[in-house]
DNA sequence: GCCGTTTTCGGCCCGACTGTTTTCAGTCG
């Protein structure tokens, strides 16, 4: 076996196959299971080619013995027998028709079936030259949907909403739905406006915008969202809100309920669909029916509608779920036993120990940074320039950093209140070796170690580079530790499960990077790693005082991660938290 | 295919919308 498979490549082999099962014609409920097989495997924290190989895969949940002898079958020869044989049985075209809106997998197999279609183009002929409307089902509203999905799909390489499927970055969906809901607000009609779904769950990129109201005057209120400067196309408008695409091409989702129910709508489009989907499973239990109207209960035939979330959560028996939580990882459990962690806030940190200035490729002074950082309310600001190999902007040379440490000194002495530490971004040379002498090292203050070159190295090396780094004794914390770019770059090869066990044995922080496009570690690693004992670090790596405040989007990692303040180490002051460190 | 302090068999969330089939299946979120 040349190398383990990562999660998300047997994810996607289960993804596949639930696919080519629905094609085939497989109960809805076997489809099903294979998803949540493949959303059980991508999140798992710790390798599931690991826990295969140990006869292990079971104790994941929503996998038993089939699709646990199935990921063996992967892990060991590469492929799965059955989807190989239900690949040499379907089309391939097939699985990209039912991308088109309209057509399942019952009626791409009817297509199939009647038509004898098997891709997308004898899809637009047989639309084109009006076949389809002789297959029972269909008519010319179909031909019709069909073509201009063609020509949409056509139309949208490189185009103003991407390729079908492609997702938003937060930060940009953020900056979007807040002006959305800051204009919807001001309209005499709103009573209550609140952003919904994955923005509100602060996962890392968007499909859309979700905004739930309550209003005096629904048609008024749909009325000033249609005419809202960033709204371009309004798709479907009516009393109960309108459907409508950006300037930038990102769908948004009015949804308009009256304010008795508000907080059963803004729970239900908060999501995720798999928290809803287990939280209504375990209420039918119990004789509870939920839906965005209203907890109904059997025995009295009564819907009991909220105004709040506090109150649905409160009727199922439960506390409250923060939104971040709600991904149906065992939040569900947690708050029925009142076992929810106290998550991490931004009013917990009381430093940022990772940022740039001037001296490497930031865009402000020392003092700068600092005034910004106190600006902030921070006890303690680490200045971490990039280190003298392969530049970022200018080299900070061994001279260069000492000259560094002394400004840090004048300005720390000059701003009282706020503690200024002199530290580095060091960066990890492919054999695992730093780019300064251990002792011009050991005169800093904070030492975060990057690996920011070499990137195509093998997951054996990259993770042998990584481990020698974190025996080093100087070394506090590993900065964006897998160095994925969300959307544009997978991370390096790298065994993280490794990674973490060596940052508990020697005791090194691990970073949560909290720049958007990195949120490096991700959620699911990150509560892996404080699993195994690891402390983390959340740090914004600013590059001028206005992208301090990306330490939120860390924030929100580490809370989806389940993470308490005191699973990271800037919660405490300076004293405290170098009482934990390794040196 | 998975799962179990109401089940090892018989269940598996809820509602809106669409187009088309005069009563609803399929799709979507």
């Amino acid at each position: 076996m040349a190398r383990t498979l990562k999660n998300a490549e047997i994810a996607a082999a289960f993804e596949e196959l639930a696919t080519l099962y629905e094609l085939d014609g497989a109960v809805v409920y076997r489809v099903l299971a294979y998803r949540n097989a493949a959303k059980s495997i991508r999140e798992s924290g710790v390798s599931v080619a690991d826990m295969a190989a140990q006869g292990r895969a079971e104790e994941l949940a929503g996998i038993g013995r089939t699709i646990a002898e199935k990921i063996q079958a992967l892990v060991e020869t590469g492929g799965i027998p059955a989807a190989e044989k239900l690949k040499a049985k379907i089309p391939p075209g097939l699985v990209e028709i039912t991308r088109i809106p309209g057509l399942g997998p019952k009626r791409t197999r009817r297509l199939h079936k009647e038509l004898g279609i098997e891709s997308l183009d004898e899809l637009r002929k047989a639309a084109e030259e009006g076949r389809m409307r002789a297959v029972p089902g269909f008519g010319t509203k179909a031909e019709e949907n069909v073509l201009a999905a063609l020509a949409a799909g056509a139309d949208t390489h490189g185009g103003a909403g991407g390729p079908p499927g492609s997702r938003t970055l937060l930060s940009h969906a953020l900056a979007l739905g807040l002006e959305l809901l800051e204009g919807l607000r001001e309209h005499e009609a709103a009573l209550r406006v609140e952003l919904a779904g994955s923005a509100r769950r602060w996962e890392e990129t968007c499909k859309d915008l979700d905004i739930v109201a309550a209003a005096s005057d629904p048609r008024a209120l749909v009325k000033a969202f249609t005419r809202l400067p960033a709204i371009d196309e309004v798709t479907t408008s009516g009393e109960a809100g309108a459907k409508a695409i950006t300037h930038q091409g990102l769908p948004v989702d009015l949804r308009i309920v009256p304010e008795h129910c508000f907080g059963n709508l803004l729970q239900h489009f908060t999501g995720s669909a798999r928290h809803n989907e287990a939280l209504r499973t375990e209420a039918v239990k119990r004789g509870l029916h939920v839906s965005e109207y209203g907890v109904t209960d059997d025995s009295t035939g009564q819907t009991h509608a909220c105004s709040s979330e506090e109150e649905v959560y409160d009727l199922l028996g439960m506390a409250y779920v923060p939104p971040e939580l709600r991904e149906n990882r065992g939040e569900l459990a947690a708050a029925r036993e009142g076992a929810l962690p106290a998550l991490v806030r931004i009013e917990d940190v009381r430093g940022d120990l990772h940022c740039h200035t001037t001296a490497s490729d930031g865009r402000q002074s020392i003092r700068q940074m600092a005034e910004a950082a106190r600006g902030r309310g921070y006890e303690y600001l680490a200045i971490t320039d990039h280190s003298a190999t392969h530049g970022f902007g200018n080299h900070v040379s061994p001279d260069d950093l000492r000259r560094q440490i002394e400004r840090v000194a004048e300005v720390d002495g000059e701003l009282g209140d706020l503690r200024v530490l002199a530290g580095s971004e060091v960066n990890v040379l492919p054999d695992g070796s730093l780019d300064y002498e251990d002792e011009l090292l050991a005169e800093l203050d904070w030492v975060v170690a990057s690996v920011h070159t070499s990137f195509g190295m093998s997951e054996s090396g990259m993770t042998e580079r990584m481990t020698t780094a974190m025996e080093h004794p100087l070394v506090d914390v590993i900065g964006h530790p897998t160095g994925r770019l969300i959307g544009r770059r997978e991370g390096y090869e790298l065994d993280v499960d490794r990674l973490i066990e060596v940052a508990a044995q020697t005791g090194t922080f691990l970073e949560i990077n909290a720049n958007p496009n990195r949120r490096d570690l991700s959620d699911v690693y990150a509560r892996a790693a404080v699993a195994a004992g690891v402390t983390i670090v959340i740090d914004s790596d600013a590059h001028g005082t206005e992208t301090l405040a990306n330490m939120r989007y860390g924030i929100a990692t580490a809370r989806r991660a389940w993470l308490t303040p005191a699973n990271v180490a800037n919660t405490r002051s300076w004293a405290q938290l170098c009482k934990l460190r390794k040196r």
